[in-house]
DNA sequence: CTCAATAGTTGACATCATCAAGTATCAGGC
DNA sequence: GCCTGATACTTGATGATGTCAACTATTGAG
């Protein structure tokens, strides 16, 4: 048994921070489903085509390890996707053994919808001042680095 | 046609916010399976655990609303869970057809667990500056509302 | 050229998620 | 009391998501 098992790194300030983070994440993670079946696709879905920018074509493997799921699932995924006429697989002229996939009009017409719809902030960041929304900004920027 | 779709509503401060919010979403979405692999969960099921708080019964009903589900997935899910001592169906004394879920030991044990790791902050969060951190708490307190 | 490693697919299987239909309970009107 | 409609949960059917092992094709190192 670890008796350390409870004591976190980092200081209590950023823990509180991130287990706020958490928070939001998970009402995030509720919030994806519905959003999804608006545009007729699934949370999973959702994830690939926010991953594939348009003209930027992106290999199957390096997809699966962005998505941190096995190869083979992404094999599934991108079957439904490409059946529907958002993606395309295309050879890679690098290596023939990769498949690299890019986004159809369609697909990149419905990327822009999704990511129109996701990025619509709710109500309770409006009501943060002009100064603490750019704060935000430049917190989550180097959140990303 | 809605010629106005591309049209968000909220200032662009905050519009930019909420992206990076999104990124950092996606983010966090991918991170969570490997996490929950090593404590032999499902994402689902963390979502599940992460919503049932010791010593506070849910109705599956109200859990349902919560994860925006159908009802009969959290009979599966709940099915699961109790099948493996994690969570157990109590009756509600104050109507019958309603069952409130409650963590076992064993249960609760684990979500600690799950908490503990998922909040333990990033690298990133810790090179922050103390004030940067406070104003995130702020920030998030607020969005949380 | 051989051989191990890599990229992707396939098939088997568990989980997640929805829907329609069913049972039990509740709450309101008669 | 007794209908009747609504609600809470379960069941069974079905498709999507995810893993794993085994497979093919290709690469790259020796």
């Amino acid at each position: 048994m670890n008796y350390n098992a409870h004591v976190k790194p980092g200081s209590p300030d950023s823990c509180e921070a991130w287990q706020l983070m958490v928070q939001l994440f998970f009402a995030q993670r509720a919030n994806l489903p519905p959003l999804a079946a608006e545009l007729e696709l699934s949370p999973a879905q959702c994830h690939v085509l926010h991953l594939i920018e348009p003209g930027r074509p992106i290999p199957m493997g390096q997809l699966a390890e962005t998505l941190a799921c096995h190869a083979s699932n992404v094999t599934g995924l991108v079957d439904r996707l490409e059946s529907r006429g958002l993606v395309r697989r295309r050879p890679s002229p690098a290596d023939r053994r990769v498949k690299v996939l890019v986004l159809t009009q369609t697909g990149s017409r419905l990327r822009t919808l999704l990511l129109d719809r996701m990025t619509t902030p709710p109500d309770t960041l409006g009501r943060l001042s002009v100064s603490e929304q750019r704060a935000l900004v430049r917190i989550l920027t180097r959140l990303l680095e």
